[in-house]
DNA sequence: CTCGGCCGAGAGAGCGCTCCCATGATCCGA
DNA sequence: TCGGATCATGGGAGCGCTCTCTCGGCCGAG
């Protein structure tokens, strides 16, 4: 129950809304009226508070306007550390930046709230209880993250980014989210892979325990109705998964002709072992990764075909998203109907790998 | 001037710390102190609040506390734009951690504020001066980047990582930070290749406009004192610019038998060159670099003999540095001598390039 | 047994703001 | 010229909390 134990702020007593009306000559409700947009007060008034905060340097008190309207124009950005990746992952910087660039369009702040382990989840939901951010947005998370279930019980409004595993349906608040079209983008490099003309066509799994990478699965299945289970190796989405995976895949089916790996950097291991093994790519065996990565999908020879989703956008969706479940509840008191969650399409890029 | 424009925030009105103090039976005054510590309350009542406490789910509200107690736990992270390679660079990453692992300690909050281009300095300014945070930390940045002014005026306490370009001594009020020993770092490396006999010891340096080269630079110069400019050449800390250099290097002087690199990122550059150039590392060319990179230092061959840093030490020195900071400005109202800046110590690891 | 001192508890002010409501001023049509 | 509607303005309550100040009860000392 303790709380912060931050020192004193130092900032000398910064003028008030009192002194402005003051100094503007005019009562403190009219100068409140002009510093939160000037509707309903005649322009010579307007003019004379404008003055009067130029003059003084008048900048609003959050505190307070937060104490009596109940909203503090700040969103919750949780991360969770087992995803620590994120910061070394591009796919984070971009979602992350998407989301920071949409925020200041709301005039809002991003807090960061960077979940440290399991054990701290409670500090989290004492935060996120204590009314501290209007909305909070996680990401997609793992199967048995509790992460959704903390935010749940806070009784946040939230948005994920990705599908979240949730019980879906069992009368289960359903969380909205934003997610790339992972099926049909999965769709669309398998086809391209048929549409050169390859017939053993090998997937390389993302874990399952994420639904990017079920989805993926999903929609190489989708195109490929009866695929060889052989055909399917398991990886972890780090390019040493997309390695071994795709030298088990050499051993047990060396007749293989086309890989579709679960993301680019799967992709840029597998890629590594054909290379070794003296399988020319696209000639040999056809490769197509996932995410676009700018890092490793034009370092690798040769340029990877790939599938890109928009990542930045992705973020910005996610804002948006979350700040109409704000006004609905706002609005409403309660539901205003479930709100949709999103998701955005997928494009193929062809390089020169498939 | 016009503020967040968030709808209102849903949570159905939370108990009041008057609720708690009826539920126990005591005042709001009693309540409030059992909340903040329980200090000068008999056990009995301590006790009572505190099951009233857990009863009613009480939270204290925020708004109300910093109101009256002007401070508010959290504290900004600022992040520019033109950095913005902050999110794919460990670097930032680990000391981002650093921070956030030991705000928790201190139950303060980190608001991540990023600069989005020169334009929006007024809105970071106007978000510092609001008083919405009780401190700042901000990244070392270029010569010519405005943040440190803009902190400056906005009068909040702040603490840089990395030694900011300051004019020093003319008045100016001296902004503590936290740097790596990046000179002394420097002259260590150096020092190596020296003791392998090495001769003619080039130094590929990093961008003039940012301190941490510069004193790299610096380092080199302590130990080779009457150094030939034509060994020194210019990088940008990027693979390419470290590639191009070392291409320079080879051209104009083709006897070189050493490089210090001003980073990890332009060894593997270099590294790359002189494998392209058929010259062997270690034995024809001694290599050192900086930063010990996980993701380059292991994966380049040979393994990178490298300059490491506490980074996420450093991001947590920088949140204590800056506690102090503020500590001082609350108790004396002014300052409390200059605080101190920090230098962390750097450690030589050797691997296979030299 | 009385009185000063001390300590624990409550009363109440007030942090800076928004917003409801009352109050004048203004303006229209009759 | 006057009444009622309209609109800009000010007064004032109160958001939830902390903190000072006061008060009352208990103690030990005289």
């Amino acid at each position: 129950m303790r709380s912060a134990v931050l020192p004193e702020q130092t900032a000398g007593s910064r003028p008030t809304l009192e002194a402005v009306a003051a100094r503007a000559g005019v009562s403190r409700a009219t100068a409140s009226r002009v510093v939160n947009g000037g509707a309903g007060v005649r322009p010579p008034l307007v003019d004379k508070v404008r003055r009067a905060v130029e003059e003084l340097g008048y900048v609003p008190n959050h505190a307070a306007r937060t104490l009596v309207t109940r909203r503090n124009g700040a969103i919750a950005v949780i991360i969770a550390e087992p995803e620590f990746r994120v910061f070394s992952d591009p796919f984070f910087e971009q979602q992350v930046r998407g989301i920071s660039r949409e925020l200041i369009a709301y005039d809002a702040q991003l807090v960061l709230l960077w979940v440290e382990g399991p054990g701290d989840h409670s500090r989290i939901a004492r935060y996120l209880g204590g009314g501290h951010v209007d909305g909070a947005l996680a990401f997609s998370l793992h199967h048995d993250d509790e992460l959704p279930s903390v935010i749940r019980r806070a009784r946040v409004p939230a948005v994920f980014g990705g599908r979240p595993f949730l019980p879906g349906g069992d009368g289960e608040p359903r969380v909205p989210y934003v997610d790339a079209d992972n099926r049909g983008g999965a769709r669309e490099a398998v086809r391209r892979l048929v549409s050169l003309g390859r017939t053993r066509i090998a997937h390389i799994a993302g874990p399952r325990d994420q639904t990017s990478a079920l989805d993926r699965i999903a929609g190489y299945h989708d195109v490929l109705l009866d695929a060889d289970p052989e055909l399917i190796r398991q990886g972890d989405f780090t390019a040493e998964s997309g390695a071994r995976a795709m030298a088990e895949l050499l051993e047990h089916r060396p007749d293989v002709d086309a890989v579709f790996a679960g993301n680019d950097l799967m992709a840029s291991g597998a890629l590594r072992v054909l290379c070794e093994r003296g399988r020319r790519v696209p000639q040999d065996v056809a490769l197509v990764g996932f995410d676009d990565m700018r890092t490793v999908v034009e370092t690798v020879d040769p340029p990877l075909t790939t599938v890109r989703q928009d990542i930045e956008g992705m973020g910005r969706l996610m804002v948006r998203l979350l700040m109409r479940v704000l006004d609905d509840h706002g609005a409403n008191g309660s539901r205003t109907g479930s709100p949709a969650s999103v998701i955005t399409p997928t494009t193929l890029v062809v390089r020169a790998s498939a």
